[in-house]
DNA sequence: CCCATATCGTTCAACAGTGAACGATATGGA
DNA sequence: TCCATATCGTTCACTGTTGAACGATATGGG
């Protein structure tokens, strides 16, 4: 056993709400490194996650709306379908309609690598059911709704104006 | 009024936790965004967590507790401390017993930075504490602390075995 | 007293995301 | 019709993080 590290204390008591952002972020950074185990070569966790949105709200989204609802910037997108479409989980179409537009649909050989990857978590997602009952989930997702929704907004807002002179 | 997006349906309703875990990416991706609106030139997120990490618990820690606690790796830490100490808001000191380790503290300089970016963030966090009760983050800080606990095991493992052959 | 092992902090190449350009295309009011 | 404005997707320079080195230092068993 080595020394205690030595360390002033802290000043002051985290506000309930410190604790939890504290929290999120790090379910944040647990969470993406189980993922991560579990993806294939060349397969990074944005791409993953691209997959895993067309499992979950279908495909045929233009990249702007996929940037819009994915939280990324349009360059990250373009570069995330340029790549899952070199590897043939995706293939990215001309909108007809309006020629500025694409449309994204996720091929066969997509759906079947993102079963796999599912597959293959399999273990951690009952391990997770196994600890936690769907009803905790529900429990917290309204308040979690809140706090993103006002966050959302807020996030939107500058500094203040460095108060009045 | 745009032609609605043609699209496929989803195949399936989300699972308690997926919509769990949606939230929680978006509300960091958002809490992220409205910090950095108030940071100072030059500054980044990272910076100001790290000198919020010093508020918190303290100062005196080792680089690789930092990286630990951060949940970042150690090649970050230097980094970031770095530039924190080009900055003057923390010295990083050699430690006597161990000289393999140093010691960060953070400066008075580091003290007041981190108070003004507080203070100039003092409209968002009042915004919050009207929209929310401490009682609501006290109630979901148990199963987020659960949750995190859980993911840090589980994140710890490796994908399985393919199965067996 | 060694020496194998572990941890320390640092460095570096690789890489993903950002934000600001850009040309192309749509849209709507003068 | 024409033109100002907006959005589309792409590109590019920049930056922050990772992960694997590396030398230096500490530790503990033989």
């Amino acid at each position: 056993m080595t020394t205690p590290t030595p360390r002033n204390p802290p000043a002051v008591q985290d506000q309930p709400y410190v604790e939890v952002f504290t929290e999120i972020g790090a379910i944040e950074h647990y969470l993406r490194a189980a993922v991560i185990k579990h993806l294939p070569e060349g397969m990074t966790h944005a791409h993953f996650e691209m997959l895993q949105w067309f499992m979950r709200y279908g495909d045929g989204q233009t990249p702007a709306e996929l940037a819009r609802m994915m939280l990324l910037t349009k360059g990250a997108i373009t570069n995330i379908l340029q790549k899952l479409e070199k590897m043939g989980f995706v293939v990215v179409l001309a909108d007809c309609a309006d020629r500025r537009k694409k449309r994204v649909k996720i091929t066969r050989a997509g759906l079947e690598a993102s079963g796999a990857i599912m597959k293959d978590m399999k273990a951690k997602t009952e391990a997770l059911r196994d600890g936690f009952t769907d009803d905790e989930f529900r429990a917290v997702t309204p308040f979690l709704k809140a706090l993103r929704v006002f966050l959302s907004e807020i996030s939107e807002l500058g500094a203040p104006a460095a108060a009045h002179r």
